[in-house]
DNA sequence: GGAAATAAGTCAATATGACTGACGTAAATT
DNA sequence: AATTTACGTCAGTCATATTGACTTATTTCC
């Protein structure tokens, strides 16, 4: 049976209980997002900007030529969640848009260089924290965690975060 | 090498590439969070409750005799914006509070039988969807997950996590 | 005993991110 | 030509969060 453990590198207190009911989980969940979502929140504020901006400029910069409606899939937001963010990232120059080559009803987005450069900065610190934790377990436990995560997806939306993650 | 692997059990598609940069992780922290929030924001909803209160409920069923104080702490929100959710949830009859008996400046914070009863149905849905993940895991996966998770929170918050997680 | 610090509540004003529902326009499809 | 689609926009609303200032009760420190 599985014996908890936190600890590791500077963790303060170990632990001990044994966990048939995961709520542990749920908790460090909670924190774990909180403190990934807690660094770029700090740039961001620099740039007048808040989550909502940071979500649209790494999707996008991740996919260029990603349509509106595709973010709205993405995001689960409704279009006018996204219009005010996005506009202002338009305005600003982080993002330009490009009628559809073949159907010009379609708005393709793409980071500028501004946009790439910024998505770029927040995309590593994410990663940072993210490979600090991964030094911190097990070998082989990168491809756990990213298991772990990907089946906490909705099964009828996995495919779709699949395909995204992977560029198509 | 670690070769990718979402997959297993329903994933439409395999994946394949290797990940010394682990931006999948980042999004699939992003679109796992999404989902395991939806199941209690569903049923929060029919309570006329938010996010917001979920998070006070939880804390104060899983700690009974919590502080204001310490609730700020763990939420990292103000007090005024915890305020207008912990009054709902007081007058609702959700949460219940007493003095601290030695100083009695504190409000001690204690889930009403109510509040237990919404608390564990929230709970439910988040284990249940942490225990089919964990199904489609490799053995050991739980302890991984655990691992990567607590090293994802700040170096200096994970001893009060620690200890908040295992009840003091 | 008096001053300072602490726990909590409260007021006012504001920002952000989200929502619904309706409507308009251009372009593609049938 | 009619319908559907992709996108934008208007108007109004709500939930969650913020800052800063101020009050009250109580405890602690000198």
């Amino acid at each position: 049976m599985t014996d908890v453990n936190f600890s590791d590198t500077l963790p303060p207190e170990p632990a001990a209980s044994t966990t048939a009911i995961p709520i542990d989980l749920i908790e460090l969940l909670f924190f774990a997002y909180r403190d990934f979502t807690s660094d770029p929140d700090a740039v961001l504020a620099e740039f007048g900007f808040g989550r909502a901006h940071h979500r649209v400029l790494h999707f996008v910069s991740r996919n260029p030529g990603l349509r509106v409606t595709d973010l709205l899939a993405i995001l689960r937001i409704t279009k006018q969640s996204l219009a005010r963010v996005l506009k202002q990232l338009v305005e600003e120059d982080y993002i330009s848009q490009e009628p559809g080559p073949q159907d010009r009803r379609e708005r393709l987005l793409f980071a500028t260089a501004k946009g790439k450069a910024l998505a770029a900065r927040l995309t590593d610190l994410q990663t940072q924290r993210i490979r600090r934790a991964l030094t911190a377990i097990p070998a082989g436990g990168q491809d756990i965690a990213r298991q772990f995560l990907y089946h906490m997806i909705d099964p009828d939306q996995r495919g779709d975060v699949a395909r995204l993650i992977e560029g198509e």
